[in-house]
DNA sequence: TTCTATTTTGTAACCGATTGCATAAAATAT
DNA sequence: ATATTTTATGCAATCGGTTACAAAATAGAA
């Protein structure tokens, strides 16, 4: 015979004879509210099983204390710890996330970004999708001054804060670590350019050959997307050349470890033929054998950052969608798929 | 210069001399208003970017039109195709989904609980965490007649619908292999057995083992959790058993490709010295070598299927919380890491 | 033409919390 | 004892959409 009817402040303030106001007052603990009539009304509050309408309070004071997150994909550590990180932040500083996640296309990206807006969240953290090109869906956020930060997959073309790895560095640092243990002929496979991700790694490619007086040859540099099989199309591709590659650095563990996979049936020895790095550090790059040379980025810390960066924002209302870009660090995990020196 | 002040009804009404009751019809079309009134109102809206206010209406309708889903992970293939599967559903019925993850604890499946209640989503799909015993946080659910539908990870101690594939016959299916293939000694790894997927699995085993004549014996059960390296921690309980086993079923693709990697690198032969099944046809079961034999169950399906129900005790208020059992299908995948026979 | 039925629009209360301003009560100062 | 602060509480409007009910406008019937 529980009653269906929420508590309400009204029926808190009947019962204790106090007015709405001095009830809705003490449930905020605002310090105007005498001690002991506060007491009083917590514990009724508790009593009575009362809880907040978020809708009322909401539509008075137009805040939501929701952050909205746009993610490009869910299934990877990577990401799930990028997600604990800023659910960790927010939840301390009082807000609530809500997750939406685009599955790599811009057209869910787009659909989520109007789904955030309209629920009026107080701010939006985003990773770009794969094939993300314009960034209209999120001018209203801009327009209105919600603050819009990205990480990971950003996008110049809008100003906000960016929380990122130094991807030049990261392909640098793999390409010459490939380079490093005896590889002079170092395949690049890696997806959309127009992704910065994308387009900063192969920087670093570039970068390191050029140091190591390597010529930089457009033929190994192999864009495709990453989905399932696409390792087993990438070693089709490197088999296909007529000079065969002895390195092979891939922006994407999942993808490098079905290359491995893919080598092994055709006879070719990783790292012996041919040594791979990959990227990212999951899981599977510890799981496959050899293990996988990868570069290894914080999500977690990636997550408290840009969530650090955006309660800041509301809090202060300062430095709402400025261009200013935080990186954190990565580095290179030197495993046995590379390994070809002692 | 944009104004920051959001459109409402009653500046429509305003514009076209109407009043808000007429403009509020006309956006939900609600037929009883003139057709042409009601274009006049939609093309203004559109035009100044009229964007209805959810608190407001959902203050009003009490009603929230979101569905709350608590999951136990989120990185994993099954997990994101179930989400896609509510999503689908969801969406065309107009509900928004609200993701939270308990990341296979108690805690925070109880404070998911909670924050979903606060928000007062009007139904909630949920999978128990890894821990959960005592199902009390649910139960404000039903006592406000909210649906609260389970699937995959269920308890029957409280009354819900449920979708679930037939663990118990999964877990015969993947015994009866590899005791096909000529094992005789069959190591079962699986995790928590108060949790009805595992409890089902092992019974599954048993039932094949005896359908078969081969004892059951206590100490081929192998109880961790899941974790990284679970795996290696159940090669080694291998290894110090007296007799070694010929068979191993994981119930789990990523503990067995580790199981799998550490067979390896002591020399066990997977599958002539043992063969190996896992469970989930995760995608890393098909890229570690030998491929993994598995249980495939369709989670898109699982997603679509719970969603359905939802949504129909949502618009007939019918059969809200009762108990309810719907089993989807699920089918061994036969790879090489559990062919022993031509 | 008058009356009834139908269609369309308007009025106003309501959902529940918040908050500027007013007021009452108690404490302190004169 | 009276005036002035200080402290505590209440009043009432507000946020924006929804909806029962009333009213007006139009169509159809007698």
């Amino acid at each position: 015979m529980t009653s269906n009817k929420d508590i309400t402040i009204y029926d808190l303030a009947e019962e204790l004879n106090l007015s709405p106001a001095t009830v809705s007052r003490a449930l905020k603990n605002n310090p105007i509210i005498n001690a002991e009539t506060r007491k009083k009304i917590l514990d009724l509050a508790a009593k009575r099983g009362y809880r907040s309408n978020a809708f009322a309070s909401n539509l008075r004071t137009q805040k939501t204390n929701t952050i909205g997150v746009i993610v490009h994909e869910l299934n990877s550590y990577f990401m799930t710890a990028v997600l604990a990180g800023i659910e960790e932040v927010a939840t301390e500083a009082g807000y609530d996330i809500l997750i939406a996640h685009s599955n790599e296309t811009v057209a869910k990206e787009r659909t989520n970004a109007h789904n955030l807006f309209n629920k009026r969240v107080d701010g939006v953290i985003a990773s770009l999708a794969y094939d993300t090109d314009d960034l209209t869906h999120f001018e209203p956020f801009i327009k209105k001054h919600i603050p819009l930060l990205f990480f990971d997959r950003i996008d110049n073309s809008i100003a906000a804060t960016q929380v990122v790895i130094d991807n030049v560095e990261a392909g640098y640092q793999a390409t010459k670590h490939l380079i490093q243990q005896g590889c002079k002929r170092i395949v690049h496979a890696t997806a959309n350019l127009k992704r910065n991700v994308y387009a900063d790694r192969l920087a670093g490619y570039k970068k390191a050959l050029l140091e190591h007086q390597l010529p930089y040859n457009e033929s190994l540099v192999l864009v495709n997307d990453f989905k399932e099989d696409t390792g087993k199309l990438i070693v089709e591709q490197i088999l296909a050349m007529k000079q065969q590659p002895d390195g092979l650095f891939v922006t994407n563990d999942f993808c490098s470890a079905v290359c491995i996979a893919e080598f092994k049936k055709t006879g070719i020895k990783v790292p012996k033929d041919i040594a791979v790095v990959g990227f990212n550090n999951d899981v599977v790059s510890r799981m496959v054998e050899p293990n996988i040379t990868t570069i290894n980025y914080p999500g977690k810390l990636m997550g408290r950052t840009i969530a650090e960066r955006l309660v800041l924002q509301l809090k202060t209302k300062k430095n709402i969608n400025k261009q200013e870009q935080i990186i954190v660090p990565s580095e290179l995990i030197v495993r046995d798929s590379s390994k070809r020196k002692k």
